[in-house]
DNA sequence: AACACGGCCAACCGCCTGAAT
DNA sequence: CATTCAGGCGGTTGGCCGTGT
Protein backbone atom coordinates (compact mmCIF):
# COMPACT_ATOMS: atom_id res chain seq x y z
CA UNK A 1 0.00 0.00 0.00
CA UNK A 2 1.08 3.80 -0.55
CA UNK A 3 -0.09 6.90 1.00
CA UNK A 4 -3.22 7.83 1.44
CA UNK A 5 -4.62 10.64 -0.67
CA UNK A 6 -3.33 14.05 0.49
CA UNK A 7 -7.36 15.49 -0.22
CA UNK A 8 -10.35 14.89 -1.89
CA UNK A 9 -10.32 16.56 -5.34
CA UNK A 10 -14.06 17.14 -5.10
CA UNK A 11 -15.79 20.32 -2.99
CA UNK A 12 -12.09 22.32 -2.62
CA UNK A 13 -12.38 26.02 -4.16
CA UNK A 14 -10.42 26.79 -7.02
CA UNK A 15 -9.69 30.65 -8.96
CA UNK A 16 -8.15 33.07 -7.85
CA UNK A 17 -7.30 33.55 -3.74
CA UNK A 18 -9.37 36.09 -1.46
CA UNK A 19 -7.69 38.25 0.84
CA UNK A 20 -9.36 36.26 3.26
CA UNK A 21 -7.72 33.19 2.20
CA UNK A 22 -3.95 34.85 1.53
CA UNK A 23 -4.46 35.75 5.38
CA UNK A 24 -5.48 32.57 6.53
CA UNK A 25 -3.06 31.03 5.21
CA UNK A 26 -0.02 33.44 5.75
CA UNK A 27 -1.36 33.99 9.72
CA UNK A 28 -1.13 29.77 9.83
CA UNK A 29 2.60 29.53 7.99
CA UNK A 30 4.00 32.27 10.18
CA UNK A 31 2.85 30.01 13.24
CA UNK A 32 3.60 26.44 12.47
CA UNK A 33 5.63 27.01 8.98
CA UNK A 34 5.10 25.32 6.07
CA UNK A 35 6.35 21.19 6.00
CA UNK A 36 3.40 19.26 5.61
CA UNK A 37 1.10 20.67 2.50
CA UNK A 38 -0.99 17.90 2.24
CA UNK A 39 -2.25 18.62 6.19
CA UNK A 40 -2.05 22.29 5.70
CA UNK A 41 -5.29 23.54 3.88
CA UNK A 42 -7.57 21.79 6.81
CA UNK A 43 -5.45 22.80 9.78
CA UNK A 44 -5.52 26.51 8.47
CA UNK A 45 -9.32 25.99 7.75
CA UNK A 46 -8.99 26.44 4.00
CA UNK A 47 -10.96 25.01 1.20
CA UNK A 48 -8.10 24.26 -0.97
CA UNK A 49 -5.50 21.27 -1.84
CA UNK A 50 -2.30 21.64 -0.49
CA UNK A 51 -0.78 21.71 -4.14
CA UNK A 52 -2.90 25.11 -4.73
CA UNK A 53 -1.83 26.51 -0.79
CA UNK A 54 2.03 25.44 -1.97
CA UNK A 55 1.74 27.75 -5.26
CA UNK A 56 0.29 30.21 -3.47
CA UNK A 57 2.82 30.86 -1.29
CA UNK A 58 5.70 30.14 -3.06
CA UNK A 59 4.83 32.26 -6.01
CA UNK A 60 2.92 34.65 -4.19
CA UNK A 61 2.89 35.36 -0.46
CA UNK A 62 6.66 34.52 0.23
CA UNK A 63 7.53 37.29 2.21
CA UNK A 64 11.24 37.12 0.57
CA UNK A 65 9.91 37.56 -3.08
CA UNK A 66 10.71 41.04 -4.94
CA UNK A 67 8.08 42.41 -6.17
CA UNK A 68 8.29 45.12 -9.00
CA UNK A 69 9.80 45.32 -12.54
CA UNK A 70 12.70 42.94 -13.72
CA UNK A 71 15.66 45.09 -13.28
CA UNK A 72 18.46 45.65 -16.13
CA UNK A 73 20.81 43.06 -14.73
CA UNK A 74 18.18 40.76 -13.80
CA UNK A 75 17.33 40.34 -17.68
CA UNK A 76 20.54 40.13 -18.59
CA UNK A 77 21.03 37.57 -15.51
CA UNK A 78 18.23 35.79 -17.45
CA UNK A 79 19.48 35.35 -20.57
CA UNK A 80 22.71 34.40 -20.07
CA UNK A 81 21.40 31.85 -18.22
CA UNK A 82 18.50 30.69 -20.41
CA UNK A 83 21.47 30.47 -22.78
CA UNK A 84 22.68 27.61 -20.67
CA UNK A 85 20.27 26.13 -18.90
CA UNK A 86 17.06 26.39 -21.59
CA UNK A 87 13.44 26.06 -19.97
CA UNK A 88 14.59 25.52 -16.41
CA UNK A 89 12.89 27.87 -14.44
CA UNK A 90 13.52 26.74 -11.20
CA UNK A 91 17.37 26.59 -11.88
CA UNK A 92 17.16 30.57 -13.35
CA UNK A 93 15.31 31.70 -10.32
CA UNK A 94 17.72 30.00 -8.08
CA UNK A 95 19.95 32.31 -9.04
CA UNK A 96 17.92 35.49 -8.85
CA UNK A 97 16.97 35.98 -5.33
CA UNK A 98 13.60 37.17 -4.85
CA UNK A 99 12.30 35.75 -8.12
CA UNK A 100 9.66 33.47 -8.71
CA UNK A 101 9.97 30.74 -11.70
CA UNK A 102 7.01 31.54 -12.37
CA UNK A 103 7.45 35.02 -12.63
CA UNK A 104 10.38 34.70 -14.66
CA UNK A 105 9.16 32.44 -17.02
CA UNK A 106 5.99 34.89 -17.82
CA UNK A 107 8.46 37.48 -17.91
CA UNK A 108 10.31 35.60 -20.02
CA UNK A 109 7.20 34.38 -22.21
CA UNK A 110 5.31 38.04 -22.33
CA UNK A 111 8.94 40.61 -22.72
CA UNK A 112 12.21 38.94 -23.18
CA UNK A 113 11.01 36.35 -26.00
CA UNK A 114 9.58 38.63 -28.01
CA UNK A 115 12.22 41.13 -27.69
CA UNK A 116 15.00 38.69 -28.83
CA UNK A 117 12.64 37.22 -31.86
CA UNK A 118 12.70 41.11 -32.84
CA UNK A 119 16.07 41.33 -32.76
CA UNK A 120 16.76 38.58 -35.02
CA UNK A 121 17.98 36.06 -32.08
CA UNK A 122 16.69 33.10 -31.83
CA UNK A 123 15.28 32.56 -28.29
CA UNK A 124 16.02 28.85 -28.39
CA UNK A 125 19.16 28.53 -29.24
CA UNK A 126 20.21 32.25 -28.87
CA UNK A 127 21.55 32.41 -32.20
CA UNK A 128 21.63 34.84 -34.77
CA UNK A 129 17.52 33.35 -36.71
CA UNK A 130 18.54 31.41 -39.53
CA UNK A 131 15.51 32.83 -41.57
CA UNK A 132 17.40 36.44 -41.52
CA UNK A 133 21.04 35.46 -42.58
CA UNK A 134 22.27 34.24 -46.03
CA UNK A 135 22.92 31.14 -46.56
CA UNK A 136 27.06 31.56 -47.28
CA UNK A 137 27.02 33.62 -43.58
CA UNK A 138 25.65 30.31 -42.21
CA UNK A 139 27.74 27.80 -43.64
CA UNK A 140 30.95 29.56 -43.22
CA UNK A 141 29.99 30.88 -39.50
CA UNK A 142 32.21 29.16 -37.04
CA UNK A 143 29.57 28.41 -34.29
CA UNK A 144 26.81 27.09 -36.86
CA UNK A 145 27.87 23.40 -35.89
CA UNK A 146 25.56 20.88 -37.13
CA UNK A 147 25.88 19.26 -33.17
CA UNK A 148 24.05 22.41 -31.74
CA UNK A 149 22.03 23.62 -34.13
CA UNK A 150 18.57 22.78 -35.51
CA UNK A 151 19.50 21.61 -38.83
CA UNK A 152 16.10 20.92 -39.77
CA UNK A 153 15.69 24.38 -40.89
CA UNK A 154 19.44 24.07 -42.70
CA UNK A 155 17.84 21.27 -44.78
CA UNK A 156 14.96 23.06 -46.33
CA UNK A 157 17.25 25.72 -47.87
CA UNK A 158 20.56 23.76 -48.43
CA UNK A 159 22.07 20.86 -51.13
CA UNK A 160 21.92 18.38 -49.37
CA UNK A 161 25.78 17.23 -50.91
CA UNK A 162 26.61 20.86 -49.94
CA UNK A 163 25.62 20.21 -46.27
CA UNK A 164 27.75 17.16 -46.00
CA UNK A 165 30.19 19.23 -47.07
CA UNK A 166 30.21 21.48 -44.44
CA UNK A 167 29.48 19.60 -41.87
CA UNK A 168 32.61 17.49 -42.55
CA UNK A 169 34.55 20.72 -42.92
CA UNK A 170 33.59 21.77 -39.43
CA UNK A 171 33.85 18.29 -37.71
CA UNK A 172 37.56 18.14 -39.69
CA UNK A 173 37.99 21.45 -37.86
CA UNK A 174 36.45 20.49 -34.31
CA UNK A 175 39.04 17.72 -34.34
CA UNK A 176 42.28 19.93 -35.10
CA UNK A 177 41.27 22.04 -32.09
CA UNK A 178 40.06 19.61 -29.50
CA UNK A 179 43.41 18.61 -27.86
CA UNK A 180 44.16 22.34 -27.77
CA UNK A 181 40.53 23.10 -25.92
CA UNK A 182 40.57 20.57 -23.74
CA UNK A 183 44.08 21.90 -22.41
CA UNK A 184 42.96 25.46 -21.99
CA UNK A 185 39.09 25.52 -21.13
CA UNK A 186 37.76 25.87 -17.28
CA UNK A 187 34.40 26.14 -17.37
CA UNK A 188 32.47 29.07 -15.47
CA UNK A 189 29.61 28.63 -12.89
CA UNK A 190 27.41 28.11 -16.26
CA UNK A 191 29.59 25.46 -17.88
CA UNK A 192 30.86 28.09 -20.58
CA UNK A 193 34.65 29.12 -20.12
CA UNK A 194 34.70 32.64 -18.36
CA UNK A 195 35.81 36.00 -20.14
CA UNK A 196 38.68 36.32 -18.12
CA UNK A 197 40.09 32.97 -19.09
CA UNK A 198 40.35 34.33 -22.44
CA UNK A 199 42.99 36.17 -21.44
CA UNK A 200 44.90 33.77 -20.26
CA UNK A 201 44.54 31.80 -24.09
CA UNK A 202 45.69 34.89 -25.57
CA UNK A 203 48.93 34.41 -24.12
CA UNK A 204 49.14 30.93 -24.37
CA UNK A 205 47.69 30.78 -27.83
CA UNK A 206 50.50 30.28 -30.41
CA UNK A 207 49.83 31.89 -33.76
CA UNK A 208 49.64 28.28 -35.73
CA UNK A 209 46.71 27.52 -33.77
CA UNK A 210 44.77 30.42 -35.02
CA UNK A 211 45.45 30.37 -38.16
CA UNK A 212 44.94 26.52 -38.17
CA UNK A 213 40.86 27.93 -37.90
CA UNK A 214 41.10 29.90 -41.15
CA UNK A 215 39.17 27.65 -43.59
CA UNK A 216 35.96 27.80 -41.63
CA UNK A 217 36.19 31.15 -39.59
CA UNK A 218 37.35 33.72 -41.97
CA UNK A 219 40.23 34.12 -40.07
CA UNK A 220 42.61 37.03 -40.68
CA UNK A 221 45.62 34.18 -40.43
CA UNK A 222 48.29 36.42 -39.59
CA UNK A 223 46.89 38.61 -36.64
CA UNK A 224 47.18 36.52 -33.31
CA UNK A 225 45.53 37.62 -29.75
CA UNK A 226 46.98 39.85 -28.12
CA UNK A 227 46.98 40.79 -24.63
CA UNK A 228 44.58 44.18 -25.73
CA UNK A 229 42.22 42.31 -26.16
CA UNK A 230 41.28 42.14 -22.31
CA UNK A 231 37.86 44.34 -22.86
CA UNK A 232 36.33 41.87 -25.02
CA UNK A 233 32.39 41.24 -22.96
CA UNK A 234 32.06 44.84 -23.37
CA UNK A 235 32.60 46.30 -26.65
CA UNK A 236 33.04 49.72 -27.04
CA UNK A 237 30.04 50.48 -28.74
CA UNK A 238 28.81 54.35 -29.18
CA UNK A 239 25.84 54.78 -30.54
CA UNK A 240 25.02 58.38 -32.64
CA UNK A 241 21.69 59.87 -33.04
CA UNK A 242 20.30 56.64 -32.03
CA UNK A 243 16.53 57.57 -32.42
CA UNK A 244 17.28 60.00 -35.33
CA UNK A 245 15.81 58.52 -38.60
CA UNK A 246 19.38 57.83 -39.35
CA UNK A 247 21.33 56.12 -36.79
CA UNK A 248 24.81 55.48 -37.30
CA UNK A 249 26.38 52.62 -34.94
CA UNK A 250 30.02 52.69 -34.43
CA UNK A 251 31.75 49.38 -32.93
CA UNK A 252 35.36 49.48 -31.95
CA UNK A 253 36.01 46.10 -32.56
CA UNK A 254 39.06 44.80 -29.94
CA UNK A 255 41.31 42.23 -31.72
CA UNK A 256 39.36 38.88 -30.57
CA UNK A 257 35.98 40.29 -32.27
CA UNK A 258 37.88 40.67 -35.47
CA UNK A 259 37.79 37.01 -35.45
CA UNK A 260 33.82 36.66 -35.42
CA UNK A 261 31.95 35.99 -39.21
CA UNK A 262 28.93 38.03 -38.82
CA UNK A 263 27.34 40.64 -36.40
CA UNK A 264 23.70 41.83 -36.58
CA UNK A 265 23.05 45.32 -36.54
CA UNK A 266 19.91 46.84 -35.81
CA UNK A 267 17.82 50.31 -35.15
CA UNK A 268 16.39 51.00 -31.90
CA UNK A 269 13.35 49.34 -32.78
CA UNK A 270 14.64 46.06 -33.42
CA UNK A 271 12.81 45.77 -36.95
CA UNK A 272 15.69 47.27 -39.34
CA UNK A 273 17.92 44.09 -38.67
CA UNK A 274 20.99 44.00 -41.28
CA UNK A 275 24.00 41.25 -41.42
CA UNK A 276 27.12 42.48 -41.23
CA UNK A 277 30.75 41.09 -41.88
CA UNK A 278 33.03 43.02 -40.13
CA UNK A 279 35.81 41.82 -42.32
CA UNK A 280 34.41 43.43 -45.04
CA UNK A 281 32.60 46.38 -43.51
CA UNK A 282 36.16 47.18 -41.64
CA UNK A 283 37.81 50.01 -42.09
CA UNK A 284 41.15 49.67 -39.41
CA UNK A 285 39.87 48.82 -36.27
CA UNK A 286 36.43 50.41 -37.03
CA UNK A 287 33.29 49.35 -39.32
CA UNK A 288 30.05 51.91 -39.37
CA UNK A 289 26.79 50.73 -39.85
CA UNK A 290 24.06 53.16 -41.34
CA UNK A 291 20.73 52.97 -40.36
CA UNK A 292 17.71 53.84 -42.89
CA UNK A 293 14.66 53.70 -40.99
CA UNK A 294 12.79 55.33 -43.70
CA UNK A 295 13.43 53.12 -46.02
CA UNK A 296 11.53 50.11 -44.27
CA UNK A 297 7.90 50.08 -43.78
CA UNK A 298 7.34 50.34 -39.35
CA UNK A 299 5.20 48.29 -37.60
CA UNK A 300 2.19 50.55 -36.42
CA UNK A 301 2.17 48.74 -32.90
CA UNK A 302 6.11 49.86 -32.90
CA UNK A 303 7.34 51.71 -29.65
CA UNK A 304 7.49 55.30 -29.65
CA UNK A 305 10.95 55.99 -29.51
CA UNK A 306 11.89 58.02 -26.91
CA UNK A 307 13.90 61.23 -27.55
CA UNK A 308 12.89 61.09 -30.72
CA UNK A 309 14.30 64.79 -31.47
CA UNK A 310 17.35 64.08 -29.30
CA UNK A 311 21.08 64.49 -31.66
CA UNK A 312 22.99 63.86 -28.53
CA UNK A 313 25.45 60.73 -28.19
CA UNK A 314 23.75 58.17 -26.30
CA UNK A 315 25.63 55.54 -23.97
CA UNK A 316 24.52 52.09 -23.67
CA UNK A 317 26.09 51.66 -20.29
CA UNK A 318 23.75 51.98 -17.58
CA UNK A 319 20.75 52.84 -19.63
CA UNK A 320 17.66 51.57 -18.17
CA UNK A 321 14.79 52.68 -21.21
CA UNK A 322 13.28 50.20 -23.44
CA UNK A 323 14.92 51.34 -26.29
CA UNK A 324 18.35 51.73 -25.51
CA UNK A 325 18.05 48.12 -23.57
CA UNK A 326 18.09 46.69 -27.07
CA UNK A 327 20.87 48.55 -28.56
CA UNK A 328 22.48 47.43 -25.46
CA UNK A 329 21.78 43.36 -26.21
CA UNK A 330 22.39 44.29 -29.53
CA UNK A 331 25.83 45.19 -28.61
CA UNK A 332 26.00 41.66 -26.26
CA UNK A 333 25.71 40.09 -29.75
CA UNK A 334 29.40 39.83 -29.64
CA UNK A 335 29.00 38.15 -25.99
CA UNK A 336 26.92 35.46 -27.38
CA UNK A 337 28.50 34.79 -30.32
CA UNK A 338 31.68 34.41 -28.20
CA UNK A 339 30.42 31.98 -25.71
CA UNK A 340 28.82 29.99 -28.84
CA UNK A 341 32.34 29.34 -30.41
CA UNK A 342 33.75 28.37 -27.31
CA UNK A 343 31.22 26.22 -26.58
CA UNK A 344 31.25 24.11 -29.83
CA UNK A 345 34.83 23.82 -29.63
CA UNK A 346 35.88 25.09 -32.94
CA UNK A 347 37.45 28.30 -32.21
CA UNK A 348 40.19 29.30 -30.39
C1' DA B 1 -19.84 54.98 -24.71
C1' DA B 2 -19.42 50.47 -26.37
C1' DC B 3 -17.00 47.00 -28.24
C1' DA B 4 -12.90 44.35 -29.87
C1' DC B 5 -8.47 43.09 -29.28
C1' DG B 6 -4.17 41.91 -27.25
C1' DG B 7 -0.91 41.80 -23.31
C1' DC B 8 -0.11 40.29 -18.87
C1' DC B 9 0.10 37.09 -15.14
C1' DA B 10 -1.94 34.23 -11.39
C1' DA B 11 -3.44 29.85 -11.23
C1' DC B 12 -4.23 25.42 -12.96
C1' DC B 13 -2.97 21.08 -15.47
C1' DG B 14 -0.40 17.17 -16.34
C1' DC B 15 3.80 14.88 -16.08
C1' DC B 16 7.99 13.22 -13.64
C1' DT B 17 10.76 11.80 -9.73
C1' DG B 18 11.70 10.18 -5.38
C1' DA B 19 9.97 8.78 -1.05
C1' DA B 20 6.72 6.38 1.83
C1' DT B 21 4.23 2.35 2.67
C1' DC C 1 9.44 -5.04 -5.04
C1' DA C 2 5.17 -2.85 -6.35
C1' DT C 3 2.10 0.65 -5.52
C1' DT C 4 0.78 5.14 -4.40
C1' DC C 5 1.29 9.87 -3.69
C1' DA C 6 3.69 14.49 -2.32
C1' DG C 7 6.37 17.70 -4.14
C1' DG C 8 8.37 19.92 -7.94
C1' DC C 9 8.51 21.34 -12.54
C1' DG C 10 7.32 23.31 -17.21
C1' DG C 11 3.44 24.25 -20.20
C1' DT C 12 -1.00 26.21 -20.74
C1' DT C 13 -5.22 28.65 -19.70
C1' DG C 14 -8.46 32.14 -18.68
C1' DG C 15 -9.76 36.37 -16.59
C1' DC C 16 -8.52 41.10 -15.87
C1' DC C 17 -7.12 45.35 -17.70
C1' DG C 18 -5.45 48.82 -20.86
C1' DT C 19 -5.67 50.54 -25.48
C1' DG C 20 -7.45 51.29 -30.00
C1' DT C 21 -11.39 51.83 -33.06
Amino acid sequence: MGRSPCCEKNGLKKGPWTAEEDQKLVDYIQKNGYGNWRTLPKNAGLQRCGKSCRLRWTNYLRPDIKRGRFTFEEEETIIQLHSVLGNKWSAIAARLPGRTDNEIKNYWNTHIRKRLLRMGIDPVTHNPRLDLLDISSILSSSFYSPTRTNMLGVQSMVNPELLRLAASLISTQRNQNQNFVHQNSQESQFGIPHHSQLQNLDHQTPIQEISSCAPLSNNPSNVPFTSESTNLIEPNVDLHSSFSQFGTLNCQLNDWQKYLDNFIAMDNYGYNQQVINPQSNMTSSNFEFNSHLSNLSTPSSSPTPLNSNSNSTNYINGSSTEDEREISYCSNLFKYEYQDILESNVFV
